[in-house]
DNA sequence: TAAAAAATGTTCGTTTCTGATCGTTTCGCG
DNA sequence: CGCGAAACGATCAGAAACGAACATTTTTTA
């Protein structure tokens, strides 16, 4: 018997010389493997539903439930997670839960320098014993952070991680607003989230958005979100926004408000020529970090 | 055909050759092994799972659960804490600080054995696709634990940890009621919160209490969660109370609701004499985890 | 019915994980 | 404060799991 390294040599000539002497057959097969077909066992679905049962599922137990071989098994759960179903670990796979929790945690961590800038100006600019409405987003929950040694407030959230924030401080009374729980962060919104808020009127508000145009409109990506924005604003005395300078470069389908429900912006860079036109006509202030 | 140790061997020479000849080869690998390559362990979620369970999580008890080494457990443990989903301390591992009061962690330790009996026994008794409302309290906590693998779950709950807990899992909607957060045990009161309450019709409600009278009365000490646990029980079709055993022995001032109201009790020891007799009265249902 | 395609089984080299060992650090107790 | 025990981290060999290529079986389809 060969060496291994003679038997590997012995096979990359086959492939080559098959590719060399039958050129149609090479092209089929490097179409074939291109070819994202995606093998529709009966075993998928099952699988699907011993993962959401159990949690995870293993190689070894699926091996004898379906009475196939590991490789089989293998195929399913590499395709289950190719297609984003399940997470492939070794031995089995999992449900992909923890991911949306990282994903969130990633996007926190992003311009996380300007956004704690930004919360501590904004911060700054909330006396004490006033009533104080913090809205969805991780610029609002740096601001969160910043408030734990203010005294006397009432601060009123949609969002439950402030809300945690906050219950570590004795000195603040903390009402959540309620509503559906989006899981990407936390967020709560929909009926329950707008009435909640028509019963308070707030000293000042804290907002955030996904996206600025230039002519001073508030966009966000969440239609959900935007008649919470609503009444916010409308049941508020001063409304600050809160911006870091990418939210000036990035788009967002859905109108929140204009620049005329705007008394404040805390951001880390310069707005456009356009925007900060428009703030002096509406009376907005605008406030940067870098002074 | 050559015995595989002989292969093995024979590639090992090949590497320490390579790294004789070409040193620079040598340092390439080397780097490429301090990266940290997280391991995929199916053991990871499993012990995040625990963890938010329990508070806590000791190498002892995940050796004797997982049945492997503690050097494994230990790996697993530390490569969870890098990655911020634990923290770790000697013999074991707990909830990072930033995620739960700390006050409150050492509480949901108490009777914690006999809180995830029941908190089983409970969930297996609640069907996939239905309309189900958790209440403030450890127990109920270990309930939302134990729902994470149910499907198609509309939970409503005023206790913001079960909120946390279950926004892990895709398959379950979560709404908050809302409401003045209490920052000992993270619940939600007030009138928000029953207005939330009453625009639902729930097919299960699981409710704790501090204390159970021998009369079969719920008691509980705060008055403000009292008219919430009423407006939950008007709106519910089954009522499951979970209570260990240590409230049979305590006392509480507020009354909540009397054994009338409550369709199934989950608990873990005998209940008192009295009591017994009263659930047979109202036909109260009692199911024992020790069974 | 035969060819083609898909699914499954088989083999083999490679990667990754686990358990064992050893020296070091930390904890609990006197 | 010091000591012993337990827990810890690094390292390495062996084992298990893995993926790629190929062979075989089953299903589809022309």
């Amino acid at each position: 018997m060969p060496p291994v390294s003679a038997l590997q040599r012995k096979l990359v000539e086959n492939r080559s010389l098959a590719a060399v002497t039958f050129p149609q057959i090479a092209i089929k097969r490097s179409k074939r493997k291109k070819e994202r077909c995606l093998r529709l066992t009966i075993r998928k679905p099952e699988i699907i539903a011993i993962a959401r049962r159990d949690g995870k599922v293993t190689v070894e137990g699926l091996v004898e439930y379906f009475n196939v071989t590991p490789q089989t098994i293998r195929r399913d759960l590499t395709e289950l997670a190719d297609s984003g179903e399940l997470e492939r670990v070794h031995g089995g796979a999992v449900l992909p839960s923890t991911t949306v929790n990282i994903g969130y945690n990633e996007r926190r961590m992003l311009h996380q320098a300007a956004k704690v800038d930004i919360a501590r100006a904004c911060a700054k600019r909330i006396p004490n014993d006033c009533a104080v409405f913090l809205n969805i987003g991780t610029t609002t929950e740096a601001v969160a952070t910043e408030l734990l040694h203010h005294e006397g407030l009432l601060v009123v959230t949609n969002n439950v991680n402030i809300a945690i924030i906050l219950s570590a401080c004795k000195q603040i009374d903390v009402v959540v607003t309620g509503g559906q729980l989006r899981r990407s962060d936390g967020g709560m919104t929909g009926a329950i989230a707008q009435n909640s808020i028509r019963q308070f009127r707030f000293d000042h508000a804290v907002i955030g958005c996904s996206a600025l145009r230039q002519n001073g409109d508030l966009m966000d990506f969440d239609m959900q979100e935007v008649s919470v924005s609503k009444a916010i604003i409308e049941h508020s005395e001063h409304v600050t926004l809160v911006a870091d300078s990418s939210k000036f470069e990035r788009k967002a389908p859905a109108f929140v408000a204009s620049m005329h429900d705007i008394s404040t912006i805390v951001t880390d860079k310069k707005v456009p020529a356009d925007c900060e036109t428009f703030c002096n006509v509406t009376g907005t202030e605008i406030v940067y970090t870098t002074d």
